[in-house]
DNA sequence: AAGTATATCAACCGCGGGCAA
DNA sequence: GTTGCCCGCGGTTGATATACT
């Protein structure tokens, strides 16, 4: 053991503040030019890592990490910065459907943004589209026309479950999304090889038509109580983890797309059948072809904090790929998902 | 022009996992 | 197996900028 005496607390539930994060002598707020430059060129010639100690080594009157966040978000040479591109909007929809609040997953896929970044675009911009469109910023689907629903509307984004995925309820059933649904529900195989189609090999069921990456199959793991961090291990590595993702993102229909405007059409009276990309419709609302689908329904369901259920969606048809026309853009906005 | 409201974003904070002793 | 350190993550805060009245 380290130094037991050093502090009396488990780590579980009581934090006693270590150096690091003491008050005395620690420089906190707004970092100027000099302590930037301090830290870039120490950065530079040393490397990253060792962060508690650096600050001291630096010559900065800094905690270690408010030197990381420092160097991650701001002076590292890779951080982009200015807009956000209407690209990189759409990929940050496509991807917070799939993920959920999973900042560091999210922007580990959109070169040169960080994880903050991406949040606070998030809670302060795409949110706030999406309820305007009457999409529910958590769930990414439409926000109930009942009452209980307008109150989760007035709620904000952070306040909602904070740590969970999306979570689609519908009719007593729950939807999840993909990192959720397959860190619960799959297990690699020993040796699993990087090939995605090894993933697909294991999943055959609940996923029909996804071009041989279907996530059925899984039931095993069900009950293993794995996080949403073991998808990365469960899948074998992040190449495989990356190739999902790419695989759900640029898949142009998901199975249960039918059910989706069969429910759409119920709840709004409407004609419309379509599903278009969220930022398509936020950003370049002119472009019509659909391209992304709705989260996670199609991997199937689980009853709220209990054993897990085998009654996974019925989803017996295929719906041909869609093309929106520009007809009525309401109609589009409203049928999205 | 001044005051107020709202939006933006850098930075802080607490928590929890991984790892080593 | 337990404990403590380090690091990374996600939620939140607060200062500043901008828009509105």
């Amino acid at each position: 053991m380290r130094n037991p005496s050093s502090t009396t607390s488990t780590r579980s539930k009581i934090t006693v503040p270590t150096p690091c994060c003491s008050k005395v002598g620690i420089k906190k707020g707004p970092w100027t030019p000099e302590e930037d430059e301090l830290l870039a060129n120490y950065v530079k010639k040393e490397g990253e890592g060792r962060w508690r100690t650096l600050p001291k080594r630096a010559g900065l009157a800094r905690c270690g990490k408010s030197c990381r966040l420092r160097w991650m978000n701001y002076l590292r040479p890779s951080v982009k910065r200015g807009h956000i591109a209407p690209d990189e909007e759409d990929l940050i929809l496509r991807l917070h459907s799939l993920l959920g609040n999973r900042w560091s997953l999210i922007a580990g896929r959109i070169p040169g943004r960080t994880d903050n970044e991406i949040k606070n675009y998030w809670n302060t911009s795409l949110s706030k589209k999406l309820i305007s469109q009457g999409i529910d910023p958590r769930t990414h689907r439409p926000l109930k026309p009942y009452p209980d629903s307008s109150e989760m509307a007035n709620v904000p984004v952070q306040n909602r479950n904070p740590k969970s995925p999306p979570v689609l309820e519908e009719n007593g059933r729950v939807f999840r999304t993909v990192a959720t649904r397959v860190s619960e529900n799959f297990t690699a195989p020993p040796n699993l090889d990087e090939n995605c189609s090894q993933v697909a090999a294991n999943a055959t069921e609940y996923w029909p038509n996804r071009d041989g990456f279907n996530m059925g199959s899984l039931q095993s793991g069900y009950d293993q109580g794995k996080t949403d961090e073991d998808l990365i291990e469960d899948i074998g590595n992040e190449d495989t983890l990356s190739s999902f993702l790419d695989s759900l993102l640029n898949d142009n229909v998901f199975v249960y797309q039918q059910r989706q405007q069969l429910q759409q059409q119920n709840m709004f009276g409407l004609s419309s059948k379509l599903v278009v990309s969220s930022s398509q419709i936020l950003s370049h609302g002119n472009t019509w072809e659909a391209q992304v689908s709705p989260p996670m329904a199609a991997f199937g369901d689980k009853a709220v904090g209990g054993a897990p259920s085998n009654s996974l969606p019925v989803l017996t048809h295929q719906p041909a790929p869609l093309h929106v026309h520009k007809e009525n853009q309401t109609d589009v906005i409203n049928g999205m998902y």
